[in-house]
DNA sequence: TTTATCTTTCAAATAATATTGAAAGTTCAG
DNA sequence: CTGAACTTTCAATATTATTTGAAAGATAAA
């Protein structure tokens, strides 16, 4: 397989699979053509290659930016702007946990925890299961949050040889 | 706050959560019912409390017992079908994993080690930037898939209480 | 200041996805 | 069998999400 076919289908089965992650087709894409090309690209390089519009491309680089996988270059002397992926996968994957983790996780775990305080009958058992089926899930996801915390703050070595040991 | 508002809130904020994670609103939204209720309910029990066709829950039902999620539940001397969801977070979460691991991870994990093999100059910059791209990639994955199969074979009580010490 | 270059915005168009509901299919009691 | 009770299917429809592209907004060189 030649260069130019591979990165072809890598982009677009990234894009494909961002889609089961709630990621929209194009933000993977781009992400992707970003990551598998050494030097920065213009908006218009984004726009030719993967073929859709300037507004598109200039709206998904923006979120891109904000989940801070991109980011804005300015070369001297040069009118227009250039963007850049941060191409370490481990670097990658502890931004997109932070970000998800603050988004998406958080907020669903003070929730939770509100809908634990319901008022009614414990002796219920309409009642119970809801507070039996919302506790459960605050407990694991609080386990996990703090798991992920602790990923974030460790470095890539130790996730890639150290941790295999721990699971035995 | 109520059992009925209660309910009411976290059936909806489990469906929007869903979304974030490319799962449908009413399939969240089923899966979160049967989580709460204590015992199984008749498709028309779904249509009613949720407000959606018959076809709709039909179809988001047979989806949710093919993620190992909802089972079917005969009762003797009745004519029509129950349903119930497993409730036990710690076996609906690794039963999640184990299904998109196998439906997403694993295939991907696959074609990234196909796209390892491209042929070209391994000193020219893009066939370079696109092999170290890949490659990080695929073994940041294949560490994850490793975890996530260790994790899965693991019990809720060490997830719980001796996972922790490890991270430290 | 004027103009050319580049970026951003957003209403409208399009595409993707989810939902409905009626008809067809199934199952079983009588 | 036959018909009532229930389940499944799927084309049509509705909803939601994404994309476009032209206009407006910046910015800086001339």
């Amino acid at each position: 397989m030649k260069l130019t076919e591979a990165k072809q289908q890598f982009i677009s089965s990234w894009g494909a699979f961002g889609t089961y992650w709630g990621i929209n087709r194009t933000m993977a894409q781009i992400h992707a053509l970003l990551m598998v090309s050494p030097d920065p690209l213009t908006q218009d390089d984004v726009m030719q290659q993967l073929n859709v519009s300037r507004g598109n491309v200039n709206m998904n680089i923006r979120d891109l930016i904000t989940w801070g996988l991109v980011d804005r270059i300015i070369v001297q002397g040069e009118r227009k702007e250039y963007f850049t992926a941060e191409k370490d996968t481990w670097k990658v994957a502890t931004q997109i946990i932070k970000e998800r983790k603050k988004r998406e996780l958080d907020p669903m775990l003070k929730l939770l925890a509100q809908l634990e305080k319901i008022e009614g009958d414990k002796k219920d058992k309409d009642v119970k299961q809801f507070v039996d089926t919302v506790s459960g899930i605050r407990k694991f996801g609080n386990q996990a949050d703090k798991m992920l915390d602790m990923m974030v703050k460790a470095d890539e070595s130790w996730f890639l040889s150290g941790l295999l040991k721990i699971f035995k």
